[in-house]
DNA sequence: TTGTATGCGTTATCAA
DNA sequence: TTGATAACGCATACAA
């Protein structure tokens, strides 16, 4: 029969001392005699005391541990942030937990609601829903940073990758090894994917000669790419691409397979292809896809930062700021023969 | 200037009422005139009140929280899990919370050792560090539920995936639809994978004339893969397996994509490829991989129905199990023609 | 260097 | 139906 866990007053008793020594030992906040700490340690191995974090927050008012709201964890590109926030964390002494709110609106709001009543030190959230404002207000006191959603800074701060920059990237890579008429795949009725075209744009207008056609797609995902390559493969050499971007990953996979199936067309010899995002996928690829790698871990990074810097200046004398990561080109077999 | 967060006390001042009628409002406990219910209410409102979780579980001595520790978030497959996990947790008003291991024993510890802290009601570990005796040990008290991880079950309960089974259903779905020669392809100082094999040479056991032979590899991953497959490319038709067993999809992948390239063979006509995990890899291929799906979902579910099991019953009169959880076989194109 | 006492925001018990 | 009050286990300020 196994008792509740015993608390420090126990921990006191059987060491003979009083509990504030024994929180003393436990928080190392004041000296405390070496015999001393010594029958307070074997004291609390004795009884394999756990300190209750509960209490602990309660009384000191606030808490070690920071909570992040996933919208999507089977991205990586999200578990790559997650990881970056938690290191960052880790140096300051906080724990990361997180939560997935699975595309869920509904689901977010509960975690976001969770950690505030559970009063983490503060919240990340990496969301497309609902407004940055909306976020700031549930936060409740809590400090909210958002990461990788569009909208304006105002209200919380946020962390985004630069996808105009991105974009700008992977045309500018291709023109750099001699492309001349670029096909942009992808759906800009997504925000991110409509910044990336943007840079591609950019990046043409610097080169005269060059051009640049523009394939809507359904999706990013691989059915969508296939229906790209198809495309390509029926049209004429004249009026065929010699590079694609492709605004995802699996996009440009579809594209590859494809091409590769058709058999008619190599690559990258008659087309090069270059992805976004950095997928396995990516790299997994029959021809291993060149493609521009977001700074996901950087994201989390600069997020916790942010997140610790309010937690310092306070509510008041804090001005929410929004930051921009760079994303990196990475290139593979997919654009350089 | 914004002042800390407004408690009960300020919600009954507020509201006319003591704090135990507005504990009553917040709780649905004890029985509240409509009109009381209504200040309070509209108190709670007015304030921007948010109950204190910390405070509340520090009374109440109970939490409704559980935590999930998760060693390889980037896998879908535990992400199936902590799903079927939340699914469960959630229709018992408990929420789930993750914390990545990211494949580390430290991170893994750190993060039980946390949750034991925060005095969770229960916690998940998705593990292969440590033994189930140590991860018993760490939960002090608070029950720990071990999720795949194999090993014995007389100090923890445990859920895992029957992977002898899956094997078995992967070699008979080819010998079911006329397949003779087997090639297993994977590594077999993996346990799971040794399992697969278990249930793969069970299925060719009972059908004589059918034969097999097993393709070491160093990992699963797709390179490994490849290599598989360039040795059937190499071999005469009367040294060439029919069909091809990968312990994990995307060695099925990279099996698929050496034959594809080799443009000599056929898949599923000559050679018919079967995967392991149903990993979105396995749906995007060139030829949609045939594959057995794990059970992620439903580990995810008794592994919280166990741990609420417990939580009932207490740690006495409760005797640990191991439940296992059947795979299932999903047939594409990579094994019907 | 150590002990004592107060309070953190709830829940829960008992009176009213 | 409501109010008062004692825990919950700890941090912390202050006294010794």
């Amino acid at each position: 029969m196994r008792r509740a866990s015993p608390s420090i007053s126990d921990v006191a008793r059987a060491a003979g001392v009083s509990i504030g020594t024994v929180s003393n030992v436990l928080n190392g906040t004041a000296r405390v005699a070496p015999a001393t700490r010594e029958k307070v340690e074997s004291a609390i191995a004795g009884l394999g005391f756990v300190r209750n974090g509960v209490a602990r927050s309660l009384a000191a008012g606030r808490s070690s541990t920071l909570g992040f709201v996933i919208i999507d964890l089977s991205n990586s590109y999200f578990l790559d942030i997650a990881r970056g926030a938690e290191a960052e964390a880790g140096g300051a002494g906080l724990n990361l937990l997180l939560a997935n709110s699975d595309m869920s609106e509904a689901k977010q709001r509960t975690y976001v609601d969770l950690f505030v009543e559970e009063r983490v030190a503060g919240i990340l959230v990496a969301a497309n829903h609902g407004s940055r404002q909306d976020l700031h207000r549930s936060g409740r006191g809590v400090p909210v940073v958002v990461v990788d959603a569009p909208g304006d800074h105002t209200d919380v701060c946020a962390v985004v990758p630069d996808n105009e920059l991105g974009g700008y990237l992977a045309a500018s890579h291709l023109i750099s090894t001699g492309r001349r008429r670029l096909l942009f795949a992808g759906t800009t009725e997504l925000v991110p994917v409509r910044d990336r075209l943007l840079g591609v744009e950019r990046a043409v207008a610097e080169h005269p000669g060059v051009e640049l056609e523009v394939e809507q797609t359904g999706n990013v995902q691989v059915e969508d790419g296939r229906r790209v390559g198809d495309d390509i493969v029926l049209r004429g050499p004249r009026e065929r691409p010699d590079a694609v971007v492709a605004a995802a990953d699996l996009l440009a996979l579809g594209v590859l397979q494809s091409l590769l199936l058709s058999s008619s067309l190599r690559v990258p010899d008659d087309v090069a292809i270059i992805g976004y995002d950095d997928n396995r996928a990516a790299w997994d690829s029959a021809v291993p896809l060149s493609t521009i790698r977001q700074p996901g871990e950087e994201i989390g990074h600069e997020a916790v930062k942010l997140l610790l810097e309010e937690l310092e200046t306070g509510p008041d004398g804090h001005r929410h700021r929004l930051v921009t990561c760079e994303p990196r080109l990475v290139v593979r077999a997919s654009t350089t023969g």
